[in-house]
DNA sequence: GTAGGGTTAG
């Protein structure tokens, strides 16, 4: 009897020793055997099986106390947040303080990090008080979790008001990780006051209440240090952070694995790459150059200041891959127009067992928008689908913009109208959708109904609806839009404004208008925005201003293959064989060659890919031969080819033939016999559709009973039953 | 008690 007292008390005074889960059972039983079990005695057992993580045990035993002592509340709480129990872990708190029991300085941390985890301020901000009662704000460890508390729940967004940080909770659920699932209730305490609404603060909440907090801890460690400097970083105040790596220098307290990567992603903003290579040398001299973190904040810095293959060599070398490090590289393939590479590495990502979380499906959805794969973004769809995150709000943005990028609108329209909640970048998406499938007056009514509930348009999204004036010519709208950007909205109008609304008056043909606003821009013009009259110019036959035009652009870009083009499609047409052929020489004397015109079209899982004139096409006997008759059967209802267009200074029938050859031709062509009657034909083009094939396709749709759906450089063409949704305005 | 990747844009 005496040994084993002798032995429980032993045990007692180090609990540590106790490492496995049948020593805590035989103490717990001495304890019961000897009758001793007292409240003390207990809540060392239960302290031992909570730091063995065996919550069950713990409870059990937490139950049988009647009023039950700090240690064995500290205990339980502790284990509550370990497991992601943080709703439990915080209503024992509450039960605890209920109970007049007064907390200490090891139970804070664990109580503010389930705060953050349920992203309950007010809770949070409660035990803060009773922190600073208790005199324990100068604790290390509290206050750190305290910093964490404010920087992860008020502290994100440049610019946030008060009553959009509740409209942001489910999103910012998410980014706070997957632990949240794992909670009884996910449903955040939600005590919004009134006054509270839509205050906007020119600086980030948190990052105040972050820097205060950080200021009464006496003495810091490096934890404090990257708290505060991921909450600046997060904050968008970079300067701030940057300060506070630099003030750490000055002290004994050097930057580690977390400093490094907060501070990547300010060099990646700033597309300093000379920076971050400072910052790889430092991690390689540190040894911790193979962190994961590190690897993905290297891959994406890399990434974004153009230098792609720096980020596959990080990637390469990287000696363990979680589902972040294979993103950052996919993201950055995408950000670096690399859409197949990008395809290709998350079906790599896939096979080697990795599960693509929401951030993966919303950097890959892009690329299938891009490439305008319907079959590949619809798998995409599916697999969002089967992976629970349909209503992710970003996942569902860009699910949004794929299907009206690969010409299915409706699909689009119905993804955004089960859409519980509409963010600015969701509307711009829907718009934009309308606005290229050449649905203006749709596109500015949404924007408006955007307004109307209360979403300010940033300046992509007045991108958008000034491209949806400028397709159908709201030439009127889409000034009063232009000018409300800097009197309502403070937003200063970019080179993407101008250009819209150069290409507005371009395609309404009020081509000098159009010159002289280019001229007066506040932002120096660049070859594209010229370039957008010039094929106006094109459109409304005039020379004269084209020549004009092309100086301009020529000027700024001798290279310019496009107004190579167009300028000798119109010297072409007006039969300016010499001038033409001026042009082509000095094209010839510079290297440049024509970017030949291609189609595709997706049939079964292929995709068919068609060449302006190529003849190599195994199919190509049985297009000319389904071609044939339709051309005559065109002839009969009135088709005239219309050779302007026509570079070659060639005879009239050869001119005839190289339309025919054209690719957009061949690839509806080619749809339309290898699918049944009715099905929709589907086209991709890589430069603006040919005046004359947009006439052809026109009868084709009627003819044929089909409606086919060709999607150019800059937006849809729906024929159907012998017109165009464009109504030849383009 | 701390860190990394994401949606809309001629």
């Amino acid at each position: 009897m005496s040994s084993s007292k002798t032995l429980i008390r032993t045990l007692i005074q180090n609990p540590t020793r106790i490492k496995s889960k049948s020593q805590a059972k035989q103490l717990h039983a001495q304890f019961i055997r000897t009758q001793s079990l007292s409240h003390t005695s207990a809540s060392i057992v239960i302290s031992i099986y909570t730091n063995l993580k065996l919550l069950h045990e713990a409870l059990l035993l937490f139950k049988t106390l009647e009023s039950p002592p700090v240690l064995a509340w500290k205990s339980v709480i502790r284990c509550f947040t370990d497991q992601s129990l943080f709703s439990r872990a915080l209503a024992s708190f509450v039960e605890m303080r209920a109970s007049g029991r007064c907390p200490d300085h090891n139970v804070f941390p664990s109580v503010l990090k389930s705060c953050t985890m349920m992203m309950d301020l007010r809770l949070g901000e409660s035990v803060h008080g009773c922190i600073v009662r208790l005199g324990m704000d100068c604790d290390l460890y509290t206050g750190n979790a305290l910093m964490n508390m404010y920087a992860k729940l008020l502290g994100m967004g440049s610019k946030i008001s008060v009553g959009k940080v509740f409209d942001e909770m489910p999103q910012r659920m998410s980014r706070l990780g997957s632990c949240c699932v794992a909670t009884e209730s996910v449903e955040p305490v939600m005590n919004c006051d009134e006054d509270l609404e839509a205050e906007t603060c020119t600086m980030p909440l948190g990052i105040d209440s972050v820097r205060k907090v950080f200021e009464v801890i006496p003495r810091k460690d490096v934890v404090s240090y990257n708290t505060i400097i991921a909450g600046y970083a997060q904050s968008g105040m970079y300067e701030d952070a940057l300060r506070l790596v630099r003030e750490m220098g000055t002290t004994d307290i050097k930057p580690d694995a977390f400093t490094l990567s907060s501070v990547l992603p300010i060099f990646s903003e700033y597309v300093d790459v000379i920076k971050g290579k400072e910052i790889h040398g430092y991690a390689i001299r540190k040894g911790i150059d193979a962190d994961v973190y590190i690897g993905s904040s290297l891959v994406d810095m890399y990434a974004k200041s153009a230098r792609i293959e720096d980020s596959e060599r990080v990637f390469s070398h990287l000696a363990r891959r979680d589902s972040i490090s294979w993103n950052s590289l996919v993201a950055g393939y995408v950000q670096n127009g690399r859409y197949n590479e990008a395809l290709r590495l998350f079906r790599q990502m896939v096979t080697t067992k990795v599960r693509p979380g929401p951030v993966a499906f919303s950097s890959v959805i892009p690329a299938c928008a891009h490439l305008a794969t319907l079959r590949l973004g619809k798998q995409l769809h599916g697999y969002v689908l089967r992976g629970g995150f349909g209503s992710n709000i970003f996942i569902s943005s860009s699910l949004v913009d794929m299907y009206s990028k690969c010409g299915n609108i409706n699909a689009a329209r119905k993804i955004f109208d089960r859409m519980n909640v509409h963010d600015e970048v969701s509307w711009t998406a829907i718009i934009m959708g309308y606005a290229l499938h050449g649905h203006g007056h749709e596109a500015v009514s949404l924007f408006e109904e955007m307004k109307e509930q209360g979403v300010k348009p940033n300046k992509v999204a007045f991108v958008a609806v000034l491209t949806a004036c400028s397709h159908v010519g709201l030439v009127d709208e889409a000034w009063g839009y232009f000018n409300s950007m800097t009197k309502v909205y403070g937003l200063n109008q970019e080179l993407e404004h101008y250009a819209a609304v150069a290409d507005l008056l371009g395609r309404a043909g009020k081509l000098e208008e159009a010159y002289d606003f280019i001229s007066k821009m506040r932002v120096e013009p660049t070859g594209s925005v010229w370039s957008t009259l010039l094929s106006s110019c094109s459109v409304h036959k005039n020379l004269e201003l084209a020549e004009k035009v092309s100086e301009k652009i020529f000027s700024i870009d001798s290279e310019n293959m496009g107004a190579y083009v167009l300028m000798c499609n119109m010297y072409a047409s007006n039969g300016r064989w010499k001038e033409m052929a001026k042009l082509r020489l000095k094209m010839r004397k510079k290297g440049l060659r024509k970017k030949p015109a291609c189609s595709w079209i997706e049939l079964k899982n292929k995709t068919h890919g068609f060449v302006s004139g190529d003849r190599s096409h195994p199919n190509m006997d049985r297009i000319n031969e389904f071609l044939k008759p339709v051309m005559e059967q065109m002839e009969k209802e009135g088709y005239v080819a219309d050779t302007s267009g026509v570079l070659h200074d060639v005879d009239e029938e050869h001119k005839r033939e190289l339309l025919f050859g054209h690719s957009e031709r061949l690839a509806v062509a080619f749809g339309i016999i290898n699918t049944e009657p009715g099905t929709t034909i589907r086209v991709t083009k890589n430069i603006r559709i040919c005046r004359d094939c947009h006439v052809a396709i026109k009868f084709i749709s009627k003819i044929t009973e089909r409606e086919i759906i060709v999607r150019d450089n800059s937006r849809f063409h729906h024929f159907n039953r012998g017109s165009c949704s464009c109504l030849d305005y383009w």
